[in-house]
DNA sequence: CACGGATCCTGATGGC
DNA sequence: TGCCATCAGGATCCGT
């Protein structure tokens, strides 16, 4: 379930309980993206210090070091003072004075690394390529559009490639170019400055509003339909081929992008 | 260097 | 307690 709302919605979830504490123990599962990622024993007795986010990473501050969480496609992570015993997907805990950090994640494309800090090689490596926050105060309509001047791939690729702006994932890029008004398969650098300024408009937004309903995915809602609540955050575009728009009635279309289903409004979206 | 394809892994789903 | 193909919210590596 993790795009950028998510993970911030699972960093806001327990930053607060787990700062402060110290780490008793670190346990290991079946290896993740980096099996050697990080080893339990460097992690005993240091202190947590914060939580942050970086893109789709968790950054948990130490008193002697940085570990670096990713939630891959499939990840999800708990934090309790008392948890059952490591389930067949649980690949990491992390015992705590305060409690219990677990990630449960079936696929394993999530990751777990340590790092010395922000300057180590590691960290640099996993975070150096990393674009803009698009929900901070550096997210620039202007820098935007300069960007995406210089990417000749089709806008929906060039979202989810993260190096331009980080967080965007593969529906939030369908919801936020339909938002936009712009087809997926446009070439970056073919968009105007009108326009890119109302796709960096429609980024911030249907992310800000996804992190204020508490993370729940487009995706989730739509399984979840019929209880109330969430109502605006069902998707536009997303999973709907072939049913009708929700503004113009057109029939949805949906694409291969990338080993990746784009959807879209042929009449809403222009090129 | 930017781009596009292949790849890691398990589970859910739908057609036969 | 069928089998097989396809697809899934991510990101890296590699050839061009």
């Amino acid at each position: 379930m993790p795009e950028l709302p998510e993970v911030e919605v699972t960093r806001l979830s327990f930053a607060e309980g787990i700062s402060g504490a110290t780490i008793v123990a670190a346990r290991l599962g079946l290896p993740l993206r980096w099996p050697l990622g990080v080893d339990p024993q460097q992690l005993q007795g240091q202190t947590v210090r914060a939580v942050r986010r970086r893109g789709k990473y968790l950054l948990i501050d130490l008193s002697e070091g940085l570990l670096l969480m990713h939630l891959g496609m499939s990840g999800s992570v708990v934090f309790a003072a008392a948890l059952a015993d490591a389930g067949k997907h649980d690949h990491f805990d992390l015992e705590t004075s305060l409690g219990t950090l677990r990630l449960n994640d079936p696929r394993r494309f999530g990751a777990v690394v340590f790092a010395s800090g922000e300057a180590d090689p590691v960290a640099i490596k996993l975070l150096g390529r990393l674009g803009v926050e698009p929900l901070g105060d550096d997210f620039d309509a202007l820098d935007f559009y300069l960007s995406l001047q210089q990417r000749k791939a089709p806008i929906k690729q060039v979202l989810l490639a993260g190096d331009v702006v980080v967080g965007v994932g593969n529906i939030y890029a369908s919801e936020a170019l339909f938002l936009a008004g712009m087809r997926p398969t446009t070439r970056a650098n073919r968009i105007s400055r009108p326009r890119a300024v109302r796709l960096h408009a429609a980024i911030r937004q249907v992310l800000a509003r996804a992190v204020e309903k508490g993370g729940s995915t487009l995706r989730d809602f739509s399984n979840a339909q019929g209880e109330s609540g969430h109502f605006q955050l069902e998707a536009m575009v997303y999973a709907r081929e072939g049913e009708p728009c929700r503004q113009c009635a057109s029939v949805i279309k949906s694409i291969r992008q990338g080993q990746r289903s784009t959807f879209f409004c042929p009449q809403c979206q222009k090129p």
